[in-house]
DNA sequence: TCTGGGGTCCTAGGACCC
DNA sequence: TCTGGGGTCCTAGGACCC
């Protein structure tokens, strides 16, 4: 808690449907909702058009469809998405060394630590400032909140929403807050409410007159005394730049629940190997493997395994996770399988691989029972060892001999490897034709019919890279993916069915543009990258027309019904 | 047509050790 | 040989956030 509101939180307004409708002017004005578009997908974010029929986040799709039947429906693009949040990221590093990213479109920044304010006056000229920077630079509208601590920073943007900006001045925060829904604090979630209601309290005020005791009492130690202090307007908790990440973990769920275990365990072992793609591409091993499965009736559970020493092995990851799937009953069926790995290590590839040449590799039984020494530098490759608390099991956890380089750096020698053992070949095991879970739906890919699963993969990683999906036969066409017509150029499909698909062909810069209808084995027709949303540095200008502004965009002539996919 | 995907943090019990 | 007690690690589950 500090004298002056100088700790910044920016939110971003409704951002992926926001850069959506950057990208695509016939949306512009109009209901956009951005998800996963399968039988079971949810809502990711709704543009405020959208928001006035009642959509919001987390929603499911089909109730969505419901409130919102004539808005634009899209598949995220998660590529883009981050690319325009680098650039926001890096407007607000010019602010402070001291920038929190909380997800794409979220960051707390101290500007205090960048000399940038030290008043309320100079941080309103900031914030100011900054808004009107992200604008030109990106063309999209972001809201921003300012104050003392960061939970007041936040509750002051959340204010401050769509397109504005809240200043809370210091020593006003207690007043502001009695009055607010316990809701309004960060960490009160559906749970705690109704469980603070049931005990009486419903407002922050009461929180703060039932007194610290109380909550703990209630809520458990951690939770109860810093409830108590956000109550009462305390807030200490600093700024932090770059945390490392602490798990990596993937899941999909299934168009329609699978039944055949040989499917099941053929899903788990592909996970496992993305997963591992993902660890491997953020240059990390990890020690913990764990397996998630969620049941035909929702019901979640998890199940772990930690082994003798960290690995980025695909063939022990993979193994370690069918392991665990074996002790889990599957009857009545899986609607969704995750596997992931935590105990993160922080070395990389190349750092073991300099150890073993120095002839440094460890030997002995490090970091077997107890705590002696932690997990060391001993990577578990090849023989799967569950270092468990008896740490009995016999095999022996293999420390990186010198030869394994060729290992390490091809990284696909030891999937090709493991794959020649069992592992998952191109096609499920039920020879339905696509790894994707193939439904009533006609087959839409993993996770609510992006098409391709990694459609919906926030992955930093080369998700370009995940094989491709390739579906012999028929293409798919995500509503919102981004075309290219030999013919017609740049475009985006609305929407496809029936072995048609339909496109509109604008961009960024351009007019709304006009629709067209293809047959979906057109050759002419082909995916393509994402086109840049402004120009800045080596894009293409936006040549003469208005620089991009969602909202408005020339009221987006004739585009009766272009909203419709 | 009920309920995504990627994370974080906390709690609680048991094993194990000193 | 009656029951202490603290610390760490592991596992499982739950709440929450975007």
């Amino acid at each position: 808690m500090r004298a002056a509101p100088t700790i910044l939180h920016l939110d971003m307004d409704a951002f992926f449907a926001a850069v959506e409708q950057a990208a695509k002017p016939s949306l512009r004005g109009k209901p956009v909702i951005v998800g996963g578009l399968g039988p079971r997908g949810v809502v990711a974010t709704a543009s405020y058009e959208a928001r006035r029929f009642g959509v919001r986040s987390a929603m499911p799709m089909a109730q969505a469809r419901r409130l919102a039947p004539n808005a634009a429906y899209l598949v995220p693009r998660f590529t883009v998405y981050r690319s325009v949040s680098l650039r926001v990221m890096e407007l607000l590093g010019r602010l402070s060394p001291l920038v929190e990213p909380l997800s794409l479109d979220e960051a707390f920044v101290d500007l205090e630590a960048g000399g940038a304010a030290y008043d309320g006056a100079t941080a309103r000229s900031v914030g100011e400032r900054l808004r009107r920077d992200i604008r030109e630079v990106t063309g999209l509208t972001g809201s921003v909140g300012l104050a003392g601590s960061k939970m007041l920073a936040k509750i002051a943007s959340e204010e401050a929403k769509p397109d504005g900006l809240v200043v809370i001045e210091p020593g006003t925060e207690r007043a502001l807050l009695a009055p607010m829904g316990v809701r309004t604090l960060p960490g009160v979630g559906p749970a705690t409410e109704e469980h603070l209601r049931r005990a009486g309290m419903t407002t922050v005020a009461d929180l703060a007159e039932a007194g610290e005791d109380e909550l703990v009492r209630l809520l458990g130690r951690a939770h109860g005394v810093s409830l108590h202090a956000m109550a009462l307007g305390r807030d200490d908790r600093p700024v932090v730049g770059e945390r490392d990440a602490k798990s990596v973990s993937v899941e999909d769920t299934f168009d329609v629940d699978l039944h055949d275990r040989v499917r099941v365990r053929w899903e788990v072992e592909r996970l496992a190997e993305r997963c591992v793609r993902r660890l491997r591409a953020a240059g990390r091993s990890g020690r913990t493997v764990v397996l998630k499965v969620r049941r035909y009736d929702f019901s979640t559970l998890t199940r772990s395994e930690t082994l003798r020493g960290p690995t980025d092995d695909p063939v022990v990851v993979r193994e370690a996770a069918a392991r665990l799937l074996d002790a889990v009953d599957t009857t009545g069926g899986v609607r969704l399988l995750g596997v992931g790995v935590s105990g993160l290590a922080d070395y990389t590839q190349e750092d073991l691989f300099a150890q073993a040449s120095a002839g440094a590799a460890p030997d002995g039984p490090a970091g077997s029972s107890g705590s002696a020494g932690g997990p060391g530098p001993v990577v578990v490759r090849g023989a799967a060892v569950p270092g468990g608390a008896g740490g009995s099991s016999g095999t022996e956890r293999v420390s990186v001999p010198p030869d394994a380089v060729g290992a390490v750096d091809g990284a696909d020698g030891a999937d090709v490897e493991g794959r020649a053992d069992g592992g998952p070949a191109g096609a499920p095991p039920d020879g339905s034709g696509r790894p994707g879970p193939s439904g009533p739906s006609g087959g839409r890919g993993p996770s609510g019919g992006s098409g391709r699963p990694s459609g919906s993969d926030r992955s930093e990683g080369p998700e370009a890279g995940e094989g491709g999906e390739g579906v012999p036969g028929e293409r798919h066409w995500a509503a919102g993916a981004d075309v290219r017509h030999a013919v017609h150029g740049a475009g985006w499909v609305q929407g496809s069915g029936v072995g048609r698909v339909t496109v509109r062909f604008e961009e960024p810069w351009s007019a709304p543009g006009r629709v067209r209808t293809f047959r979906t084995d057109d050759p002419q027709l082909e995916a393509s990258d994402p086109l840049p949303l402004v120009g800045g540095g080596s894009q293409p200008a936006p040549s003469g027309t208005e620089p991009t502004c969602p909202p408005e965009g020339g009221g987006a002539p004739g585009a009766g019904g272009g909203a419709r996919p």
